[in-house]
DNA sequence: TAAGGAAATCTAATCGATTAGATTGATTTT
DNA sequence: AAAATCAATCTAATCGATTAGATTTCCTTA
């Protein structure tokens, strides 16, 4: 391997002079000429570990994430990595499914050094003690799509609660009075808040909320098929007319489940999704757009702010982005099935 | 930030011993009882960077990708997490988007240092100086999903050929005789030889292949769209009556264009898809599996086996998994629209 | 022309770990 | 009891860059 050494040799001069040209300090024109002639002869480029070690900086963030695999996140780790590519910034990605070590593994990675921030894209109520233990590190975190509510702490998010309030209106507005909710995560924000603005539109519509109506759900496809088709077996006789999907994934779930149970959408079950995916389009099915790929483009600008100065605000941003309501065909007057 | 000196001050012993105990070198228990004693006290963390420049080895490896928001790639890249997880490593995504600059970022980040190896999962035969300058160099490459056939590399990829077979073959015996053809990427592997499996079945049927029934494919939904629209409009006394397309992504925009041409599926046009993309079963589509996931692990063991032997052994692997039909009704009897 | 000052360049310390090779001390062998 | 052996520990070099601070060079000014 060429090193600094290798060219100060060749080209006649100090390491120090060398460093100076790569870093664009000032040097006389005919040093930095021998110097840049040394560099391409050898066909050297600076180790960058060696830099980091020096500068302490790395110039690498990491994003975690639940799952690459779930079609919600590819837009928003799209949307970061333009940004740290726009900005000089290597991505790292760490997938935590959701499960028991969470965060511990970023966390880790974060103390091992080699990180110079953090997008946080899967954080719960229930990781708080680990979130706290990262946020007492020095290393600037930010939270995407899925906040903490109870902690100080900067984040881009889309506004769930209002996108919840609006996709049962247009379920309302269409004439239904027994819905059917089916939940996300339990414990995450994005959850919490798209329920809470199903159950104010209900109350502002002095529409029952019956318990047994609350699919429980998680964030899948099977969870959400099955629940809805025992929903639709045992209520048989006191059907609910339509079904508020907190995520497009289950929506689409309940859209072949409500299929295979030889019913039709609309006519018999309407169904309302959330987070307008790729292909719902294709299905026809309506929900609620959430910008994912600007939810991750703006986390990381504000991270990336937050690397380079530093200490020097303390107050924290949160930013929500809005939601618009995408009318197609599920829970309208057109035969979807 | 705590350094291994502290470390070896607070527990009265060399930085030798203390390096010993980090690395499970033999030391006797008292000594290292000590040592962790400190460790734990001071809540020291190794510093990676520092590691990898004495060590020169990252456990670090990029996966380079065309666009991590196409369908086709989370679960490619999943299955990359998590060999790379179970065997310690980091993993760095690039998108590429398949343009210009291409390969050249991650040929610099690769030269810099910092990363032991390399997935690629969007090569194109075009790319051949750039792979070719990348096989120089020491780091071991292992190509994903698309290969580059006229070089001596290591691959895992599925059987393109066959599966393209298989789907026209499964056209034809549905008694399709006017098949068009949806054209992948240009330049790249997989779409040739899909192409190739496509034509080989033609041909062997004895049936006809219409230049004018290829449409120009890239990648994405809407030229697909576009493309299809066209075709049904232009040949509207002479049409195909059946479609393959040979990526899911593109067979559901046309798809759509069948639909907004106000023609049925199958009925009028049959079409077929490829990839099996998660939310094509709820669309019906008829399609050849391709296992995503399972390229994705391969691909990370043979590059992890390539960086620990490295030099051992030279010649090259190339695994080719198997792809299998997945029969829906968009070519079937069953209507879909 | 000598002194002073600015700019360019160099030497050497540094970042935080690992690891040859030297040293120490305990144990075994004769 | 001295010599030989071996394991544990230490000292110091090293990885490849950056950067204070020292030194040199060159130009300005009196």
């Amino acid at each position: 391997m060429v090193t600094i050494k290798d060219i100060a040799r060749k080209a006649g001069v100090s390491v120090a002079t060398v460093s100076y040209v790569l870093n664009d300090r000032p040097v006389s024109d005919e040093m930095k000429a021998k110097v840049l002639k040394a560099i391409d002869e050898l066909n050297y480029v600076p180790n960058e570990i060696a830099r980091r070690l020096r500068v302490k900086k790395n110039h690498t963030i990491a994003l975690v994430l639940p799952d690459i695999t779930n079609p919600f996140y590819p837009d928003l780790a799209k949307g970061c990595q333009d940004v740290a590519k726009e900005n000089g910034f290597t991505l790292i990605m760490i997938n935590t499914e959701d499960k028991e070590e969470q965060l511990s593994g970023a966390v880790n990675q974060v103390r091992q050094g080699g990180i110079d921030g953090l997008i946080l894209a899967n954080a719960m109520e229930k990781d708080m003690a680990e979130v706290e233990s990262l946020l007492e590190t020095p290393i600037p975190v930010v939270f995407a799509h899925r906040s903490i509510e109870s902690l100080a702490v900067d984040s881009v998010t889309a506004d769930n609660y209002s996108g919840g309030y609006e996709a049962a209106r247009h379920l309302i507005a269409n004439g239904h009075e027994k819905i059917a909710f089916i939940e996300g995560l339990l414990g995450s924000t994005v959850s919490i808040n798209r329920k809470k603005g199903f159950e104010a539109a209900m109350n502002d519509a002095e529409l029952p909320l019956r318990p047994d109506w609350i699919v429980e759900g998680k964030t899948d496809y099977d969870t959400s098929y099955n629940g809805v088709m025992q929903l639709l077996n045992s209520s048989s006789n006191d059907r609910p007319t339509a079904i508020f999907s907190s995520s497009d994934l289950m929506a689409v779930g309940a859209m072949d489940a409500v299929k295979d149970a030889g019913m039709f959408i609309p006519d018999d079950v309407a169904i309302i999704g959330y987070d307008d995916l790729f292909m719902t389009s294709s299905l026809q099915l309506t929900t609620v757009h959430v910008p994912r790929y600007e939810i991750g483009r703006q986390a990381m600008q504000m991270l990336i702010e937050k690397i380079n100065d530093k200490d020097t605000n303390e107050s924290f941003q949160n930013i929500v982005l809005d939601t618009s309501l995408i009318v197609r065909n599920t829970c309208g007057s057109q035969r979807v099935y």
